[in-house]
DNA sequence: CGAGCCCGGGG
DNA sequence: GTGTACGGGCTCG
């Protein structure tokens, strides 16, 4: 029989000595069902000047000791082409994917070279397949009665893509839970679970909330539910998800937080989480360190919305923060409950009646997040497509493994061998390579009014393939002297032959021009163009990432030269448009790598565009200067001590009052609630044009810290414990203070976030770092502030208008201030 | 100045 | 799981 399903999560199994692939997914008509089918793992193994006689002969008796010995199926010649040479490879088949690391180290020890023998097996199956997940595939086979599954198994003869139709209408569930965390203090082992917010949407659009506790109190919250200890809580839990059967659960640092933090509750109460499709537990690895591991249930697809956002497109919003707050506040235009959280614990302890704003703020985390991934489910969707890989792994990936599982989908297609990853020493020698980045145009600080951002649209991709850049172009025999790189006399690649690295690069670039046209016509007839946007955007992403990928260390096609080719070009590029502009009397005021800002001054919005077309017309290829944006006023600041402008550090905003900051560090949470609050309000206002009013504010802000009034709460430093503390080899304040705070019997630990304050005396910092509640009478150190808080989150824009840090300083260090303030 | 340590997200 | 991030800033020594 033939079915239709879509595939969104994965794994393998071995069954009577053999691989299966485990593809769980959904049937048209929403039943879940699990498919699988037959498929060995494997690897290649060079035989160019290899007695293949021999090796016949050693390969079938060959078996290495394991729990299951590790043994070769078969093995097959085959024609591959390893950067840029072709060359005869054996493709051997092996018993289970384990056995590929062991047999492959065997061979190694004969002295042959192995090849894709750390190829993920699911990764390896869905690419030679070319089967894409979250699209509709079609099986044939037969359903099995396999009774240690929930969901009905189908096992497959072949399995084949039927459409490339999305996966557009998956049950989701958000996940969000409230922790007892008395003093910030988070451990799983011993603080409960105090409530569990689901929200849920299914494939029909119906939502469904639910926020679980255990401490009764009355309340209005129709969707609350009360039971009678964390032990019924997690139960419950259990049989809300078991039920609700979602496709996809969803949570905000999910991975690093609520799921190991629940598997850590559920093992102390020795509850099973058995939520897999095949009864498997909730894998939050070894559920101990909260900080990165990766949490699975089988079957259910598991998205930290918050590691796509982090690792992919949070690069294109404008904040600085992945909070869930911030992210929230930009992508959806909604907050967070503003809610004291620090004050849960001491609710819970003594003012239950008032437990119901925690219980709305728990619901609205988690409605937040589910907002969050329906909204940038098309965009996982279409990197999922691109690079074919699961997008459970695909959301858990930096650029530099995106771009590589997208090369190596294209080099089945061009016949070409992965390079193996560089081993150890390798790495190291690379760390080692340096070469020069894009060019900064130094900025002269100071406040510009109308500025106008003028970019190289793709600059990198467009000079890779405009160049032919990559490894197996470089310094080919056949174009010697005929071109060279500018600042590289020494490297020239193929003029005459496009080869793989700029040409899969190019069917990227081409693939966008296709979707953008696309998008425009779509428009034009008022349809939705959502879905086609977020595919230019995960092309224009992957295309935007070759060139780190070229220089990065890990890569497979690692490529020194290419990297350096690619940033000389660009170099070479927007240094002669600078000249340009300012042939054409424009004054440049900042450049960086691709962009340059020009003044607009008494010019008009036409003669930059006149500008760039002249600028266009010689770029050779896909290479194209675009208008970013105009903004009224910025800032650009002084590289501290110095009179020169600090590169990649400024602030703009825009037409709308609002603020794009760059460069500026201070969402951290070891600078002071006080010195981020001041920085960013001095921004604003100066930006505002107003100056007095900045001037006024911290003025202010200084008063009341000499005159002792600042709230000492404002002045808090966090910074966290990360080991025992006898194995610290370097005493810094929070270790000093953690010291303390196990003399006065406060619990200290690894993961504990130590707050202190720095009060007055002399001596070192960690010397004068006390406890909150050691501070009486505000006796905390406000020269400290002043000139380790204060001052470094503002004096640089001060400076540019006018107030170099000696005169914000002056006496301060003696008399606290000087004769300005 | 280099080495060592901590930051992020989460309560 | 055919595993274990990353790049940057601060303080101490």
């Amino acid at each position: 029989m033939q079915i239709r399903f879509y595939a969104y999560d994965f794994d393998y199994k071995i069954k009577d000595g053999q691989t299966y692939i485990y593809l769980y997914g959904k049937l048209e008509n929403n039943h879940k069902i699990c498919v699988i089918q037959q498929y060995n793992p494997y690897f290649y193994a060079k035989v160019e000047d290899v007695d293949k006689e021999e090796l016949e002969k050693r390969l079938p008796k060959l078996e290495v000791e394991a729990k299951e010995p590790a043994k070769v199926i078969k093995w097959q010649e085959i024609d591959k082409e390893l950067l840029g040479k072709k060359q005869k490879f054996w493709k051997i088949e092996v018993n289970y994917p384990k056995a590929v690391p062991l047999v492959s180290k065997e061979l190694e020890s004969w002295g042959l070279e192995c090849y894709e023998k750390d190829i993920l097996y699911v990764h390896r199956y869905l690419r030679d397949k070319a089967i894409t997940p979250m699209t509709l595939l079609e099986a044939d086979g037969e359903l099995t009665n396999d009774k240690h599954m929930r969901v009905a198994v189908f096992q497959a003869d072949e399995i084949k893509q039927f459409s490339k139709d999305n996966f557009n209408k998956p049950k989701i569930l958000a996940i969000d839970i409230e922790t007892y965390a008395k003093n910030k203090i988070i451990d799983p082992k011993k603080n409960p679970i105090l409530m569990v917010a689901l929200y849920g949407l299914d494939e029909q659009g119906k939502e469904y909330r639910k926020v679980i506790t255990w401490k009764r109190f009355s309340n209005k919250l129709n969707y609350l539910e009360f039971v009678s200890d964390e032990v019924e809580m997690l139960k419950k839990l259990r049989e809300i998800i078991l039920d609700y059967q979602p496709d996809i659960i969803t949570g905000y640092f999910s991975d690093g937080f609520d799921l190991p933090y629940i598997k850590t509750r559920a093992n102390k109460h020795k509850i099973k989480l058995d939520f897999g499709n095949d009864y498997s537990d909730l894998d939050s690895g070894s559920g101990n360190s909260l900080r990165e591991g990766r949490s699975r249930i089988k079957g259910i697809l598991h998205v930290d919305i918050f590691k796509f956002i982090r690792n992919v497109f949070g690069k294109d919003l404008r904040t600085d923060s992945y909070s869930l707050d911030s992210v929230s506040e930009e992508l959806l235009n909604q907050k967070k409950d503003d809610v004291k959280i620090s004050e849960l614990a001491n609710t819970w302890d003594n003012h239950p009646e008032k437990l119901d704003q925690y219980c709305k703020y728990n619901l609205q985390d988690a409605y937040l997040t589910l907002k969050l991934c329906t909204k940038l489910l098309p965009d996982m969707n279409e990197f999922a497509k691109i690079t074919g890989l699961p997008l459970f792994d695909l959301i858990r990936m930096g650029f530099s493994r995106l771009v590589e599982n997208y090369i190596l989908k294209r080099a089945l297609e061009y016949q070409v061998i992965a390079p193996n990853k560089p081993k150890k020493f390798e790495i190291e020698q690379r760390n080692e390579d340096t070469y020069q980045g894009g060019f900064v145009y130094e900025p002269t600080p100071g406040m510009y009014k109308d500025i106008v951002i003028l970019d190289f649209k793709s600059l990198y991709p467009t000079i890779i393939t405009s160049h032919n850049i990559g490894p197996e172009s470089l310094n080919c025999s056949c174009c010697k002297e005929t071109s060279s790189v500018p600042d590289h006399n020494e490297y020239w690649f193929c003029t005459k032959e496009k080869k793989f690295i700029p040409q899969v690069l190019e069917q990227l670039i081409l693939r966008r021009t296709d979707v953008k046209r696309l998008i425009e016509e779509e428009r034009s007839k008022g349809n939705d163009t959502k879905i086609l946007e977020a595919r230019s955007y995960a092309i224009k992403t992957l295309a935007n990432s070759f060139y780190g990928y070229l220089g990065f260390f890990g890569a497979r096609w690692y490529c020194l030269e290419c990297a350096r080719s690619t940033t000389a070009y660009a170099r070479n590029y927007i240094k002669s448009t600078i000249k340009k502009a300012k042939n054409k009397k424009f004054e440049v005021v900042y450049g960086d790598t691709d962009s340059l800002f020009l003044l607009l001054g008494e010019k008009h919005l036409t003669e930059v565009k006149e500008f760039m077309n002249e600028i266009n017309f010689d770029l050779p290829g896909h290479m194209e200067l675009e208008y970013e944006g105009h903004y009224p006023q910025g800032i650009f600041v002084a590289i501290k001590g110095k009179e020169k402008g600090a590169k990649k550090k400024y602030a703009l905003i825009d037409e709308n009052d609002k603020l794009k900051i760059t460069g500026f560090e201070t969402v951290r949470r070891n600078w002071s609630k006080i010195a981020k609050e001041l920085q960013k309000e001095v921004l604003q206002l100066v930006l505002e044009d107003k100056t007095e009013e900045a001037i006024e504010y911290l003025r202010e802000t200084v008063k009341d810290l000499k005159s002792g009034k600042i709230d000492p709460e404002k002045l808090i430093i966090k910074t966290q414990i990360t080991k025992d503390l006898s194995s610290y080899s370097s005493i810094g304040p929070h270790v000093a203070v953690a010291l303390r705070m196990l003399e006065q019997n406060i619990p200290v630990s690894a993961g504990t976030v130590v707050e202190y304050i720095i009060a007055k005396g002399s001596g070192l910092v960690r010397e004068r770092a006390k406890l909150p509640s050691e501070i009486k009478d505000n006796n905390y150190d406000s020269d400290y502030y002043l000139n380790h808080q204060i001052l470094p989150a503002v004096a640089e824009i001060f400076a540019v208008l006018g107030y170099s840090e000696e005169e914000l300083v002056g006496e301060s260090k003696q008399t606290g201030l000087g004769n300005f303030l």
